[in-house]
DNA sequence: GTCTATACTGCGATAGAC
DNA sequence: GTCTATCGCAGTATAGAC
């Protein structure tokens, strides 16, 4: 192993470091609420470590976020892969979205409760996001063949995973008495059932 | 009329002015990148007199948080006076969100879109304020008397409810291509058949 | 009750030694 | 590349005249 090798292993290790704490500190306090201070204290990094990595505390957000859509979009693709019908990826879909959140809440919760545009001013609203438009490339496929019948195709998304999404939500909050795979079953055939051909 | 009343007629106008000049500078950059400077330069109200008038900053967020899950409220009960069916009554209140969220953008932005527990630690989250509560009961007492079939409540509440929620955020963040009217027909017949008994 | 001027704090970001 | 020390500033909140 060379020296620079060693070191962009380092380098990448710092960056996930910081990252991981960022993405903590992010979702349970907020953007606003979490200072430079608050990362260093969290992450055992100095400061100057810190803005060695990221130019700012902009930047940090803009990583994260990124890392995060590039792992839904990699969940999705993997499904697309493995499933060639809508309703097998739509399901397959909100399933891993479940999945997600169970395992990592923190991450579910950055991705969708975060108010992204108050700190990143040229960010898109996270529906607008690729993984969020992937999803809904599905559901307008499924039209196309025949799986869904003839609809808004906005209101075919909303029909499909709003209500997977809401529930989520719900969880993050805390305010859902039993766990999220105990309500997927009567979730999804009510989704399903309201936009099936 | 009295000193008094007029002094609290007055009083009520600086709190109504500076809360107006609130919620247009929450809503449109949030609460965080919105400074007292920022709310004196816009509202004309002098630094003193905001402080004479609210403790403090998070005082405003509260005060405007309140008024407005009033105002919610207020549209609900008068539905539930005029129309006695679930039915009718989840209508109704689609449509009277859908024409506050047209004539108000703001605040549907501000109830809906603000991550009000960032700034107000003891705030519950928005779904379980009352207006959402009310709303569920509606949905729940529908499922009393016939009108909905029997499955998990806050499902049931998601399927007739959670798709308008959805598209009104939709038409806040601009990517809507139609007036949300245009959209309620299709949303509320489907809304309502993955849910009637 | 309303204003102007200002005190105080804590944060983001940098400098510079190692 | 990493650290500690610190600068400059923005922003909340107050003091005190009118």
């Amino acid at each position: 192993m060379t020296a620079s090798s060693v070191m962009s292993v380092r380098r990448l290790q710092v960056r996930e470091i910081v990252l991981d704490s960022a993405l903590y500190l992010f979702a349970q306090k907020g953007y606003f609420n979490t200072s430079i201070p608050d990362i260093v204290r969290h992450s055992g990094v100095s400061t100057g470590s810190i803005y060695h990595h990221f130019s700012d505390k902009l930047e940090i957000a803009r990583a994260m976020y990124e890392r995060h859509v590039a792992q839904m979009e990699r969940l999705i693709s993997d499904i697309e892969q493995y499933h060639q019908q809508a309703e097998a990826r739509c399901r397959e879909i909100i399933l891993a979205l479940f999945a997600l959140t169970e395992k990592e809440p923190m991450v579910m919760a950055y991705m969708l409760h975060a108010r992204h545009q108050e700190f990143m001013p040229d960010a898109a609203p996270i529906c607008s996001s690729r993984p969020f438009l992937r999803m809904r490339e599905v559901v307008v496929s499924g039209m196309r063949n025949g799986e869904i019948r003839q609809m808004d195709a906005m209101l075919a998304a909303v029909c499909v995973f709003g209500g997977a999404l809401k529930f989520i939500q719900f969880h993050l909050d805390g305010i859902l008495e039993k766990s999220l795979s105990e309500y997927f079953d009567e979730l999804w055939s009510t989704a399903w059932a309201s936009v099936r051909a």
